[in-house]
Parts: C-alpha cells; structure tokens; sequence
DNA sequence: GAGACATAGGTGATGTTATTACATTCGTCA
DNA sequence: TGACGAATGTAATAACATCACCTATGTCTC
C-alpha cells in the first residue's frame, strides 16, 4: 500500500475547507454531507458540491476518513500530527453511532500480504467493522 | 463475531430473488440495484423496492454480497455451499472493475481479537481493498 | 373450507447521496 | 500586468435507497 500522509497541517486550509474540518471537529459522530452542508450554511455553504470538494481535499491530506458503510465522514485522530499513518480501521457502534478508530500495523500487514499473495498491488483499504460499543453493551 | 450461513439453497428462492441471483451470477462485475433493475426490466420487474427487496434476502441468506464502497452488489462465491463463511474481503480493481472474493481465517481472528481488545462486540465486518488485479499490473 | 397469520409482491412518491457543466474569483509567480 | 493553477459559486441532474400503502400467496389451525 501507498505510504503516510505529510505535512498538510489545519493552518494552510482554505475557507470552505477549514468550515468542513471544524464541524467535524465538533461532532462526536460521523457527518454526512448534507448534515455538513445544513450545519454550514449559516457560513455561507449553499450547495452540496462546496461541500465534496472540501472532504475531497481533506481526505487528500489524511485530515478526514470517509465511512463507506455510513456515507459519512470523520476526523483523523492524528489530524494534529505531522505524520499520518494511513491504515485506519474502524468499529462502528450500531446503537449509538460511534466511530472509532484504530490503526493496527499487524492488521496492515496481514492486508499487504493477503493482496500479495493473489498478485493484488493494494493501494487503499477500507474496514470497518459492526456491533455494540463497550458502553452500549453495558446498556 | 456471529456464525455462518446454513442451508438457503438456490432452489428455494421466489421469483423475484431468483431473477435477481441468476442476473448476478451472469456478471463478471458487481452491480448496482439500478443496473440490476434495467436488466431485469424484461422480465417484468418495474420498480428499485423490488430489487432492493430480493437483495436484502439474498443477502440474509448469504448468498449475496454488497460493495459498500461501489454501493453494488456480488454473487457469494460461496453460494452453491451448504455452510456458507461469514468473513468475506474483497479486492477491488480500480482498472478493470473485477471484484474477487477473499476467505482468510486468520484476518477473521485478527479483526475479533482487535474488536475484542477494545471491548468492542463485532458483529459483522466490511473489509474492502483497492487497487490493481494481476492483470491490470501487467497490462 | 374459513379464518388468522406471516411472507412476498406491486406501485408511486419521495428522500438521500453524489456528480456534471459551466462561469467566476483568488493566489502566486514570472 | 498577465498568465496560470487552484478554489469557489450555482443550477441542474444523476445515482442510490426508502416510505407508505395496498394486494396476493402460502401455511397452519380449527
């Protein structure tokens, strides 16, 4: 797979950018983009396209993970960090919606070498896995 | 994580699942619902909700499975099986479109021994890799 | 067979997520 | 200043998915 993301700190963000990254900053679940687009548009955001364009940079710079199962989108736990690992997976409570992340490298590399052993050159993964947090099992 | 899959053999299926197994098991590629539905047009299904119906019990009997990062949907390769696994990933490649399904038991641990550690209940996990197929490397 | 129940199907409307096309503005650098 | 690339603004539309409501079919029991 590919190699970590760089040096593309919170500062440098455009406008629109910087909006996306705050929202999501401030939300303890995973935002869609039209949950980003209403939250945004007393800051001026009108339409669904300024939204994708700002995730799609951010995702660019590691700043933000997209949830495939969900259609929604999160901050990068190393989102303050200079380097960014770029193996992220997921555990998605489905009683309450919590994201978390977790970057495993034996799991990395147990996906490096599946690939390489059916001749797959990988170059992104997505996991993300289902069930009950810790707390909502307790519930 | 749950168990696996038993005995919803292929005969079983109403017309509708049918129609849309046998359209799945004619693609070399996943399909979307909306792809499905125009294939199907001619034999007499009209509307998403029908697809989406048979998708979803499909699915349940682990006969089906659904991309959630192509939002499509592929035949199990496991589904003229009696015991079907329940830990499928899959390679994606972003040239051709070919899907291929993986089975890896040690993965299948790895990811309950990562839920495990955070307390976290799995119970189902989507595992999705991106990148290029042997041939698409060569080509 | 009648009645009760569960599962499946049909249809139209609607909701949600994502992209296309095109014009404009901004920042940087020669 | 002028040129270029990146970012933005806007409207329209495409692609994916579900809701609400009603009808049909199969099965079990009496």
């Amino acid at each position: 797979m590919s190699g970590e993301h760089r040096h593309a700190e919170p500062d440098k963000l455009t406008k629109n950018q910087a909006l996306v990254f705050h929202a999501l900053e401030g939300s303890e679940k995973p935002l869609g983009a039209y949950d980003l687009l209403d939250a945004l548009r007393g800051d001026g955001l009108r339409s669904p396209l300024q939204i994708y364009r700002a995730l799609d940079k951010l995702i660019g710079m590691g700043l933000v993970h997209r949830l495939e199962s969900l259609n929604a989108f999160v901050l990068c736990i190393h989102c303050g960090e200079e380097v960014r690992p770029d193996n992220a997976a997921f555990t998605i409570c489905t009683a309450c919606g919590r994201v978390t992340e977790l970057n495993d490298s034996s799991l990395a590399r147990l996906l490096a070498q599946l690939a390489e052993a059916t001749g797959f050159a990988l170059e992104q993964s997505t996991v993300e896995l289902r069930g009950l947090c810790a707390a909502c099992q307790a519930a």
